[in-house]
DNA sequence: CATGAATGAGTGTTCATTCAT
DNA sequence: GATGAATGAACACTCATTCAT
C-alpha cells in the first residue's frame, strides 16, 4: 500500500511543516529550536527526522510551498493575452494575497528566509525562483505592452518588471513590521502608479485615468 | 584628557562594528560567532565586551549607524520648497546610495536587520525609525505635492509613500540576491514610474514625459 | 509507563546530585565547574540540563534533601509527650548524625550552602527552613518543659532553642574543620551543659542559681 | 621617609580592606568581582595589585584582621586568675562585639570565609587560629575551673570550650541569616546554661546531675 | 517503526590579572 | 608610581542530531 503510506507521509510533512511555520513566524528562524517544533508539532525528534534530514531542509520545505504558491499567481499572469488585462489579474491576485491574514505567518517566515538565502546557496535557488519566474513573466509582458505602444518606449522592461517585485517584496517587509499598515490604500496606490505609466490607446495621459 | 580617551574609545567601536559588519555580510548574523568578529576585529573577546554589552548590541549599532545614513539623506529631501525637486533629490541621493559598491555589505546586513527586527522589538525600533521618518517625510511632499495639483487626487499620500519605501527596500532585497542586478536600469524605470505619475503644470501627459 | 520513566529520573537526579555532592564537598560551590560535575556524574552536559535548570538548582536540591533529612530528625522530637524524653531522643538523633562519616560530605557542603544562602534568596528560603522549624519544635518543648517547672523561668525558650541549634551547627563546623574533633566527647559535654539546666523533679536546682 | 610611605600604605591597605568587605558583604565572596572592589575602592586595578597580590591575598587580609579582633577578645579572658570571673568578661565582651552593628557587615564576610576555608588551606589556617586559640584559652579556664571544683568533673574541658565556641558561631549564623535575631535574649539564655553548670561554692549541684 | 534520552561541540560572556603608557 | 585597556582561559549553558530501546 504504497499509496497510503505516501498520503500518510504528506500528512506527516504537513504536521511539521505548519508546525515548524508557526514557531518561525513566532520566534525566527534561529529563535526556534527543533525541540520547539517537536513540541509544537506533536511529534517525536526521531519522527521528524525520518520525514526531513534537519532543520534547514524543514526551512527549505517552507521556502518551496512558498515558492510554489507564487508560481499558481504568476500563472495566472501569462493566461490573458492582453499585458494590461494580465497585470490587472495579477494585481487582483495581490490583493487577495496580501489581504488574507491567514498569510501573515507565511509572510513573515518570508522576510525570515530573504536574509538567510544570502547565506545558505540551497535555500537561495529556491527563494530566488519565487521571484526571479514572476519577474521574468512581469518582463515579457511589458516588452509586450511596449511592442503594442501601451508603455512608454525607453524603459528596460525587466527594469520595470523589478519595480513591481519591489512593490511587492517592500509591501511584504512593511507589513511584517506593521500589521496595521492599510494594504487597500497600499493597492489604490500602486495600481494608480502603474496606470499612469500606460498610454492609452487612444491619447490623451494615463495619469489622468489614474484619478478616475 | 578625555578627548584622547574618547577618541580611541570611537575608534576601538568602529574597529569592532566595521569586523562585524563584514562577518556578518559574509555568514549571516546568526552564522557570525562571537569568536569570529574577535578574530576578525583583531581585539581579545574582553576588548570586545567592554566597548558593547554584548552581541545585540554591535548589531544595535550597526542598526543605528544604518538609520543615521538614512536619515541624512531624507534631511535632503527637505531641503527643497518644490516637492518635484525634493523627489528628484531624493532619487538622486537614493541614485548615489545603491551604486555604492562600498555599501553593498551594509545593504546585506540589512536585510539580516530586517528579518532580525520581527523578533527583536529593540531592534525593530531602530530599524524601523529608519523607514518610518523617510516615510514620514516623503508622505508629507506627496501631500504637499498633491495640494498643488502636480499629483492626481485620490491617492493617499501615505500609500504612495509606502510605495516609494518599497522601491528602495525592494531594490536593496534583489541587489542583495543578485549584485550583477542593473541599479542604473531599476532607476531609470522608477523614475520613469514617478515622473507618469506626476501632472504636469501646464497640460500634457506625465507619462508622455517619462519617455522623453 | 509512567512509573519506569520516574524511576530513572529520579535515578539519575540522584547521580548527578551524588556527583555534585563529592565535587562540592571536594572542592567547593565556587571552585566546582558544570564541566567537574559532568565528568563526576559520567553523564553528557545535555543530560544534566535536562534533569536540571542550571547549576543553582542542583545545589538547590542538595539544600532541599539536606533539609528533608533534618526534618526527618525533628519529626523525632516531637513523637515524645515528655520534653526531656524528647531532648533526649534528639541528641541520640543528633549523636547518630553527626557520627555517620558518610554524612561529613554532606556537612562541609551544607557549610557552602549556609554562606551562598546569604546572598540567594531562593537558597535561603530553603536553609532556613532547615533550622527554622527544628528551632520551632525545640521552643514548643523547651516552652512546655518550662511550664511544667522543668526549666527555669525567666529564660527565653525560643532564645534557648537558638542555642541548641547553635551547638548543633556550631560544632558541624568545627568538624568541617577539623574532621578529628571528638563527637563523642562534645555530646557529652553538651549532655551534661542541657541537663544542668533541667530542674530535677524534686527539688533543689541548678536553674533555681541560673534565674538568679 | 619609610614611616611616611607605611603609614601610606597602610591607609591604602586599609582602603582596599574596607571597600572589599562592604563588596563581599554585599554580593559574598564570589560574586563579588575585582573590577567591583576596584570601583568600590575608587583606586585603579593597578593601585590594587601593587598592595595585594590578588583577591585571595584581600580576602587573607580581611580573615587576618577578623582573627587579631577575636584575639584581643580572647587575650581579656586571659587577664582574670578566676575562671569563673574570666568566663563572665568574655561573655560581656561578646555581648558587645554581637550587639554592634558596625560588625554586622563583618560577621556576614565571616561566614563566607568559614566556607572558603574549607578549600583554601592557607586560609584555613588563618581562620582556625581565630577559633582554635579562644578554644585553648577557654579550655585552659574551664579545666582550672574543673579542678577548683567549679565545674562538675567527668566533663571534657576541651569538648565544653568547643560548646562555647559552637554558641558563639552558631549564633553568628543566625545573626547573619536574619537580622532581627534578638541578641539579648540569646545572650541571656546561654548565660543561664553556662551558670547552671557552674557548681556554686558551697554546695548541691546541678553537675552533680550532669555526671549521673 | 517510533521514541525521547543522550550527546558534546559550540555558544555568548566573564573576570582575575598584566603591562605599555 | 599609577593607570586602566587589554588579555584569553574558563565559565555556564544550548541545541541539532543520533541511536538504543
Amino acid at each position: 500500500m504504497p499509496k497510503v503510506t505516501d498520503k500518510h507521509k504528506q500528512a506527516r510533512r504537513r504536521q511539521i511543516v505548519d508546525a515548524a511555520t508557526r514557531c518561525f513566524a513566532r520566534d525566527g528562524l534561529h529563535g526556534t529550536s527543533m525541540q520547539e517544533i517537536i513540541r509544537e508539532s506533536g511529534l517525536s525528534a526521531g519522527a521528524i527526522y525520518s520525514y526531513f534530514d534537519g532543520k534547514d531542509e524543514i526551512i527549505e520545505a517552507i521556502a518551496d510551498e512558498r515558492h510554489a504558491r507564487e508560481r499558481q499567481l504568476v500563472d495566472s499572469l501569462l493566461e490573458s493575452d492582453d499585458p494590461v488585462t494580465a497585470l490587472e489579474e495579477f494585481g487582483r491576485a495581490l490583493i487577495a494575497a496580501l489581504k488574507q491574514p491567514s498569510q501573515r505567518r507565511e509572510r513573515r517566515v518570508g522576510v525570515e528566509l530573504w536574509a538567510e538565502a544570502l547565506h545558505n546557496p540551497r535555500l537561495r535557488r529556491i527563494v530566488r525562483r519565487g521571484s526571479d519566474r514572476p519577474r521574468a513573466a512581469l518582463t515579457a509582458i511589458l516588452a509586450s505592452a511596449q511592442a503594442r505602444g501601451e508603455i512608454p518606449p525607453g524603459i528596460e522592461p525587466d527594469a520595470l518588471a523589478r519595480a513591481m517585485v519591489a512593490l511587492f517584496h517592500g509591501f511584504v517587509l512593511q507589513q511584517a513590521w506593521d500589521e496595521t499598515a492599510d494594504v487597500d490604500a497600499y493597492l489604490d496606490a500602486i495600481e494608480a502608479l502603474i496606470r499612469a505609466l500606460i498610454v492609452p490607446a487612444g491619447g490623451g495621459s494615463g495619469a489622468s485615468r489614474a484619478a478616475e
